[in-house]
DNA sequence: GATGAATGAGTATTCATTCAT
DNA sequence: TATGAATGAATACTCATTCAT
């Protein structure tokens, strides 16, 4: 962030950015529960006790990765309300779809690992709150329902739905499909969901699309 | 020892179905990876050696637990497709939701612990294979492709958009709906996802009804 | 032993030895420590709690399998002291050690198990000294001992040396050779033994033969 | 951090040796099948967990223990050969008698463990093989039989008889002896077996002087 | 800061034995 | 006699965490 102070260019081995990396490697293809503090340091290249001499406990290490993993995309998603009314809806869509299955294919893994583990998810919980970017606190829902309300207002897409319900129909598309080409496939839950494609943005687009009052499939 | 049916209607303890019920609770407020045996055994009120006699190991019981759980609804679901030129297309989709909805708040705890876990996701894939009912190998997406398909012929819904992808569409709104009712709240992933409700209905009907082909949102 | 009675001519299952004979089987091939129960019931057939019901224990029933694998060959063996003056000294040294092998082939397995477990030797110690025939109480040795010293009565072999330290020296080949082809080879310990041929039996016959008192190897 | 030896007398505490010593006590006394982990740390003054930072598993700690009671008489017994045509043959012969014996007493209880289980035996073969001292790799009887070939190129031994099955006669002797007197006395199989003495001697140097061709014993 | 040996509570699983049927 | 489900103490091994160097 500084200029000057050239001396030591990038030196220090930085060791706790080491070993949320590792950590990340290791949460990713162990999950939480099966990842060991000895795994995590052998992959750091350091001693078993360093890690805590950086994290409070193993649970802190797993919260700071999962900042790290979730951090980048998460800055790009709290902006993107911004967009409302420059392009066209459905390339702001397909872009909003796009971002989301980023974010989440980075963290379904992670995710997971809480999800799984009741335990782990209370300790999470207060632990997330504290740290995570405020324009990201309500959770993607809550960004698409701003950008959609932002729309609305535009008049580009219709104002008889509520736009928090109609943020949750565009973030669990990509949601289910993120969530499932990450997670081991054949598995039950999901079943293979395809990734969005046209035909998913094109039956969001008509259902949003402003005007045509009558009610479908009544036939 | 004697004829008659009714005779004995204070029937033995049928020890395996009580173990599947209290692990079915332990495993939900646990996790599969916090489950001890010893608390699911006191939970069943049996000593712990008793489960090796009915499960060859914890992940046997687990699956079991899985099968139990998802079975009710499975059944129905498996039979949905039949519904296609029915009732009108809005209610089935309105039906199809719910019953997702349901079978997934029934399983989500349990799938978590498999996500959360490659080498469980491993072993699960295997046995699951076998013993999971045939019409739902493919999973909830092949299912409501299946009913799609058949309304699509029916002529009550477009047939310009694939009906595995509108499929996808469709289930990933339960399925993320479902996921987060169930999970703990104000996590990260999803965000607050409101269950579906009439805005939801009323894109999706929307967006799968016939005629119109005219784009939105181009404005 | 007795004739008439042919009503139930060998009919009687005999559970008692069919359990003898599975858990000999079992013991052989696991060892005593690693064989189960369970295994030793399906092997016999039956179920486990039956074993209970023939024996008092895990420990019980090996006595009784030790009991039915020695009893034939030991019947021969006392008597083998009755063979002192017939046929030549050597005739009789081969027949010997030939006893010997066979016993030894057959109770190592077992016998290995008892040495392998303090606790165990001390329960058997006490169970076969009651139930031993007599004549074998002394074990082999004794027996050896027994014959050395009639055919020295006979003149047959020298009479200066001690008769209980020659059996040793005779008994010691076979025992150490029997174990051998019957343990698993290669194991440290005595190393490959051949089995004594004609090579032992000269120099054992040498050893003993009477006269020549000059002292060997003095060179 | 300071040069010069002697200045730490009081050593570190070498947790492995203080593990194997424990543990050979242990093994001694309860068999390797009823030697429980708990009771070694025990008896080391360590935490359970301890052992697994040292060794792989309780059978490589058993292989360590192994290897350390073996050890020293071991790289004596290698050398033997070196001795033929030094001394009196009887002498060696004494002289081998005893070492093997010696040898024979600190790891037959040890011994009796890997017979007594096969699973055990073939975990033992593949270990060993790979850390046995190269000179004793076909066991005592190798060892003794290469001693045995030497003397007959001395002269100072008959050369009509196969040294190999010479060899298994000399240590035949100790090893019977040696297992009987570590092994729980009045167990069935060798019987009271005397440790060789001057008879025994006797016998073999009789046995295995060079001359004398007349076949003795046939009377 | 870094190390890595030591810790010890905790875990899934085994197995000889019992006992109601 | 036979059964086999139930028992529960026992076991080898794991792993997050501590702390002296």
């Amino acid at each position: 962030m500084s200029a000057g102070a050239a001396e030591k260019p990038a030196r220090k081995p930085d060791t706790r950015r080491v070993l949320i990396d590792a950590a990340a490697r290791v949460f990713l293809e162990r999950g939480f529960a099966r990842a060991t503090t000895k795994e995590i340091a052998r992959a750091a290249g350091v001693a078993e006790g360093t890690i805590y001499r950086h994290f409070d406990d193993k649970y802190a290490l797993f919260h700071e990765v999962f900042l790290a993993v979730a951090g980048d995309t998460a800055q790009e998603l709290a902006r993107f309300p911004e967009r409302a009314g420059r392009g066209t809806v459905r390339e702001n869509l397909e872009r909003l779809l796009q971002l989301l299955i980023g974010m989440i294919e980075h963290t379904t893994s992670l995710t997971a690992s809480i999800w799984a583990d009741p335990e782990m998810a209370r300790r999470f919980e207060v632990y997330i709150r504290e740290r995570m970017p405020m324009g990201l606190q309500g959770g993607p829902v809550a960004v698409a329902a701003a950008y959609l309300r932002a729309e609305q207002e535009c008049g580009r897409i219709r104002d008889d739905v509520d736009a928090l319900e109609a943020a949750a129909v565009v973030v669990s598309l990509p949601f289910a499909s993120g969530m499932q080409r990450v997670l081991h496939q054949h598995l039950p839950g999901p079943g293979d969901f395809p990734a969005p494609g046209a035909a998913a943005l094109e039956i969001l687009a008509r259902g949003l699309e402003p005007g045509g009052g009558e009610r479908p499939g009544d036939a």
